[in-house]
DNA sequence: CGAATAGTGTCTATCAGACAGTATTCA
DNA sequence: TGAATACTGTCTGATAGACACTATTCG
């Protein structure tokens, strides 16, 4: 008798989107929304993002989207960490038609703030808390709270920090990132303790820098070339 | 002056697929494969997957792929981990046509065996160092390698290794949980005192289980209800 | 008995949290 | 001078690695 096999299915055509979660980290945490013009949920926010075209990785099109979007050039791309955060494909989340979603996190130390003739269009940037709390267009206050955690926890365990301060910058820079992002203080010397201890995090170099805001010269680091943290400098929950 | 805006560009089709990378820890750690049986890469062993329907949500597909592909019936399937991995969508990764795949990494305690009549398409087992060293269809070896990474981490901060285990068992058998998926040995006593010291890991039960092979009979457990390992149980590395 | 496993206990080095105290700069 | 920041140092409790030792069971 013949192993019965389920009937080769065949491709049912899907249409698939980049959205991004681009996160600035200033003094404070804001994610980067624009406002829908048209349906579905017009006039509502939502995660900048756009069609995957034929020709183009998914990964090319998150980067496309976050120029188009942003206004950034491709030289000050570089400086910008993204990376896959995750899929979405339920059925109906889109009303218009079966549309499946790669978001992708984006992390910036500033706020590109996208000028006319750019191509890019009016954004707004919004608090992330406020954003979470507030309504979104689809399916996004999930796709933005996943952005969220992970760019919490990717703190924890890479250097990631070290992309989000200038190329030099002082331990009291670098603690202000993990302070905005995680939403709590840390301690000034137990957090200069962990990161000289761990290897490869930042590199000293002979300069010294004066805050604005008073205080001692404060030593300029420069990020060293390792990615892991290990152990992991972990927030407290 | 009108601000310059992209041209609104259009959804293009895209063919949308879920492969799954079942990893099976037993004694070994193992990965289930199919033999292609069609081309492209006939005869090539690939990882487990399909087409996304155009009713099913991603998740569902690939609830749905790991049944038909196991022949695990509704019923077993809770007892399966399951979880998205990534998607991979580049241009060329498929020849025949664009197709963007949702990779999802499921673990199971035993190795589901297919049986004619089920449904179920011939599947191999096959060591995860053999098969990640080989050559696999399209980029599989790439999505099993994020699988194995993500399988090995998730042990070590949180308490999926209860699920690889039986309802009940012995400290003893959720240590070989770690050591065939990290592949290295573990100290006895020192695991002991983390396991038992990590709050919702584990809850003792009164009965005593005797192994196969002697030794003093070992206190039985069964899963806590917590989901973190805070801190984390961290392989050398 | 010997091998294998379970379980207890101990020593030590390391590390994180808490916090005191000094130094340097700006307003 | 006072506020703010940088930086050093210290105490303490928790924890992980290493490992010794005992107990129980099977063959």
């Amino acid at each position: 008798m013949a192993v019965t096999r389920p009937a080769l299915s065949r491709p049912s055509p899907f249409a698939v989107t980049v959205d991004i979660v681009l996160l600035a980290v200033t003094e404070r945490l804001e994610v980067m929304l624009v406002r829908r013009g048209v349906e579905p949920f017009r006039d509502l926010l939502a995660l900048p993002g756009g069609f995957v075209q034929p020709n183009e990785s998914i990964d090319d099109a998150a980067r496309r989207e976050l120029a188009e979007k942003t206004g950034l050039t491709p030289t000050q791309l570089p400086g910008v960490h993204i990376e896959q955060l995750g899929t979405f494909g339920d059925v109906d989340r889109d009303p218009r038609m079966r549309v499946v979603s790669v978001a992708y996190l984006a992390l910036s130390r500033f706020r590109p703030v996208p000028t006319a003739g750019t191509g890019a269009v009016e954004a707004v940037w919004i608090p992330v808390d406020e954003a979470c709390r507030g309504t979104l267009a689809f399916d996004h206050v999930e796709i933005l709270t996943a952005g969220l955690e992970r760019a919490r926890s990717k703190l924890e365990y890479t250097t990631l920090a070290t992309s989000l301060v200038a190329p030099t910058f002082t331990l009291g820079e670098l603690r202000q990132v993990y302070e905005v992002v995680w939403q709590e203080s840390l301690d000034i010397a137990n957090f200069r303790r962990k990161v000289l201890a761990t290897q490869g995090f930042v590199v000293a170099t002979n300069e010294k820098r004066i805050s604005e805001s008073g205080g001692a010269p404060a030593t300029v680091y420069r990020a060293g070339t390792g990615k892991d943290l290990l152990p992991p400098i972990m927030r407290v929950r």
